[in-house]
DNA sequence: TGACATTACTTTATGGCGTAAGGAGATGCA
DNA sequence: TGCATCTCCTTACGCCATAAAGTAATGTCA
C-alpha cells in the first residue's frame, strides 16, 4: 500500500498537523466531553503499525486499541489518509537534529544516515508513505532542515545540495526497505529469510537445472561475494543488508567528496 | 501496498514461473477447451496495471478486462500474489541485456540506469513489488546477470560487487518511485503537483507564519536551488526530479569510481 | 425546570476487495 | 450412454473505508 497526503480539505489536515491551537473555545461546547483526542488516536495508530505493520493499519484496529468502534475516530480525524499523515509527522519527532560538524561533514553525515536507517527500522511503516507529496508537517521540515545544514557544510552550491539530498532519501529508504520487508514476509509467513531461500532453490534447481550455465556471474556471486555464515542473533542475510547499507553509503559519500574537490 | 512472492505452494509458483513446458499432455484431456491462457491473463494484468496502476490490479478488474469473472482467473493462476509474480517477470523481459563495455564500464552502466529508470516509468507498478524476496523468475535473473557483468567489468571483488549492485537499485528505484508516485497522485486526484503545492504552500503560509524564521535553509534551497521554470510539456517537478537522477548517478559512479581507484 | 442545540459515539448500510465452495455445462473416453 | 474431467459461473464470507442515521450525554437559555 502506497498512501499519499490527504487529499481531502487541504486547509483542515495542515492545520491538524500544525496543531493550530488557536481559537481555543472560550466557553465549553454541550455534549459529552470527548474521552479521546488526536494524539491518542495517533499514538494507537503507530502502535498497531510498528506491531501489525502498515497493511493491518486499519480503522477497525485502531478504533479497538482504544476501546472504541472504527467510527469514533471519525470525530477527531477526518479520514484514515490524514490519519496517517498525522502519525509520520509524529514519528519523525523521534529523528535526532543536532549534529555536530566540528569532525566535518563526512562524519555528521554517516551519522545522519545511520540514525535515519535505525529511525525506519523502527518505523517501518513509514517508508510506505509517498515522497512524492510529503506530508508538510512541522517535523518533516526540522528533518529536512537537519540534513540540510550538514549538506550545506561541504559549500557546494544550493542545486547540488538540492539534488545530493534527494539521492541521499533514495539510498536510505531502499537499504531499510529491503531489511523491512524482509522482516514482515518472515513474520506474515512465519518462514525465514534463510528457509524460503532454501526451500526456493532447492526448487529452482529442479526446475532449471541449467542454471548455472546461464548465470554464471549470479553463481560467482554467490560464492566468492557472500560473508560468511554466522551463528549471530542476527539473521544471515540482515547483517548482509547491514553491510550493503555501510558500503553504499560509503560509495555515496565518496562520490559527495568528488563533487566537493571538484567544486572547490 | 507491497506485494510479496507468492508464499504458497513453492513449487506450483516456481513451475508457472519458469513455465515448466514439461509433462505435455500427451492425450487431450476431457472438458471444455481453455479459452485463457496463463500469457493472456498476465498479459491483461500488466495492462490493467499500467493504465491504472497497482492499487486498482484486482482479479475482478483483470477477469473484466478478459470478458470473465474474477473466479475464472483461479483456474490459471494459484492466486493474486502468483498473478503479480509473473507480472512482475514478463514485464522484466523488456529490459536491455547487451550493454557494450568497450567504451568502459561508466558508459555502459550509465546506459543501464537510464534504461531501467525508464522501464520503471513505464511500468510504475513495478516498483511496488517486493524485493526482500524476489520472484526469482528467469528474467528477474537476466537482469542481474546483465548489470553484474557490467560491475565485474570494473574489475572489484566479487563482495564489492554484490554490495554496490544493491546501491545501484536502491537509487534508481528510489528516483523512479518519486515520478511514479508524483504521477499517480495527479492521476488519481486530478490535482496536479503545481497546483498542490500551490494550495498546500498558500495555506502554510496562513498556518506557520513564522516558517522561514525556522527553516532557513529549506528557504535558500526553494530560492536558489531551483531551476528556473520552463514551458515545457513535461511537469516541472518531473524535469527536477530527472535532473536528481543524472546528478545522483554523476555521484555514485564517481564513488565507485573511487572504490575502483582504490583497488588498482 | 423543561426545551433544545450540540457533541461523542454507535449501529447499520454500501460498495469495494480476495477467494472458498459448490454448481452448471461442455467435452472426450469407456 | 454413462462418467470423469475440465472451464467458468454464482453465491457467500469476512475483511476494508466510510456515509448516514440514531442514541445518549451535556451544556445554555427560557
Amino acid at each position: 500500500m502506497v498512501v499519499f497526503a490527504g487529499q481531502g480539505d487541504a486547509r483542515r489536515s495542515i492545520a491538524l498537523l500544525w496543531r493550530e491551537t488557536g481559537a481555543v473555545p472560550a466557553r465549553p461546547a454541550p455534549g459529552p466531553k470527548p474521552a479521546l483526542s488526536v494524539d491518542a488516536i495517533v499514538d494507537a495508530g503507530i502502535a498497531v503499525a510498528d506491531a501489525e505493520g502498515m497493511a493491518a493499519l486499519s480503522m477497525r484496529a485502531v478504533g479497538e486499541h482504544l476501546g472504541r468502534t472504527a467510527m469514533a475516530l471519525y470525530t477527531y480525524v477526518p479520514g484514515k489518509n490524514e490519519l496517517v499523515d498525522l502519525m509520520h509527522d509524529r514519528a519523525l519527532a523521534e529523528l535526532p537534529t543536532g549534529y555536530d560538524l566540528a569532525p566535518g561533514w563526512r562524519a555528521a553525515l554517516t551519522s545522519w544516515a545511520e540514525d535515519t536507517w535505525a529511525f525506519y527500522l523502527r518505523h517501518p511503516w513509514v517508508l510506505q508513505v509517498s515522497q512524492a507529496r510529503p506530508v508538510l508537517g512541522p517535523n518533516e521540515y526540522v528533518a529536512l532542515e537537519t540534513v540540510l545544514r550538514l549538506l550545506f557544510a561541504t559549500e557546494l552550491p544550493a542545486s547540488a545540495v538540492r539534488r545530493i539530498v534527494g539521492t541521499l532519501f533514495h539510498f536510505v529508504r531502499g537499504a531499510a526497505r529491503t531489511v523491512a520487508e524482509s522482516r514482515l514476509a518472515a513474520a506474515t509467513t512465519g518462514v525465514s529469510d534463510e528457509e524460503w531461500w532454501q526451500a526456493r532453490s532447492s526448487v529452482l534447481g529442479e526446475v532449471a537445472p541449467e542454471f548455472p550455465h546461464h548465470f554464471p556471474l549470479l553463481v560467482r556471486l554467490e560464492t566468492e561475494g557472500a560473508a560468511p555464515a554466522t551463528d549471530d542473533e542476527v539473521p544471515h542475510l540482515e547483517r548482509e543488508a547491514r553491510t550493503t547499507f555501510d558500503v553504499g553509503l560509503t560509495v555515496l559519500l565518496d562520490g559527495i567528496e568528488a563533487a566537493v574537490d571538484r567544486n572547490r
